[in-house]
DNA sequence: TTGACATGCAACCAAATGGTTGCATATTAG
DNA sequence: CTAATATGCAACCATTTGGTTGCATGTCAA
């Protein structure tokens, strides 16, 4: 979990997963070319990833393709956002009710 | 967007906003009792936490409430979370597909 | 009013992060 | 076979990060 978050903190890893969303399965020169940084900064990034479990990937010859694995993100959805969901309007209750209380 | 993923990809900070949303409204000093490290620490994790908007403080004579704001979680959960969780079965898909054509 | 308490601010430090360059290895096309 | 292509690995570097210590300021209570 705290890798995904942290895998999550970057802007370019989090292009990395949009590229891929968009267009599964691309190999890594295909990635470097949206990147605007040199093949071995993407591959470090891509490294993130895949420590994640965010991106899975398969050797196929001399080229290796990247895929998108979705769960790690559901599971952040579902086990983490979801808790905060759920107090939404209390939260935002507490606030209101804390800010007519001031200087009391 | 960036600064919201960024305060939440420190497991510190994660844990600041699960002790709010447990009680919120909590000031700095009872923030400070659960977590293991320096007052001044602290501050800065909620200094960063209330720059991605997460947390909102009111001063109220020497101590500060903080209160949880959920809202941007909500917005991480919809407008980016959300893609990936329509497309996850199709990555899922994508990958078992290529696992079928591996070796040529 | 004075002392205790809650918070603010700043300098400093080690480690992690995001990037680079340079070279090595493996595969495929001609 | 050989040359071009795709990726791997490692050392190095600047900046950011997460933490510390030390001191200053503001507020409440006795």
């Amino acid at each position: 979990m705290d890798a995904v978050f942290r895998a999550l903190a970057d802007p370019s890893r989090r292009r990395l997963l949009d590229s891929l969303h968009a267009k599964n399965g691309q190999t890594l020169a295909a990635l470097c070319e949206q990147m605007d940084m040199t093949r071995q900064a993407v591959t470090k990034h891509l490294t993130i990833l895949e420590g994640a479990n965010l991106v899975a990937t398969i050797r196929k010859g001399r080229e290796k393709e990247h895929y998108l694995n979705p769960v790690p993100i559901n599971d952040i959805a579902e086990r983490w956002i979801g808790k905060y969901e759920k107090g939404r309007l209390k939260a935002l209750g507490d606030l209101k009710k804390s800010l007519e209380g001031e200087e009391p």
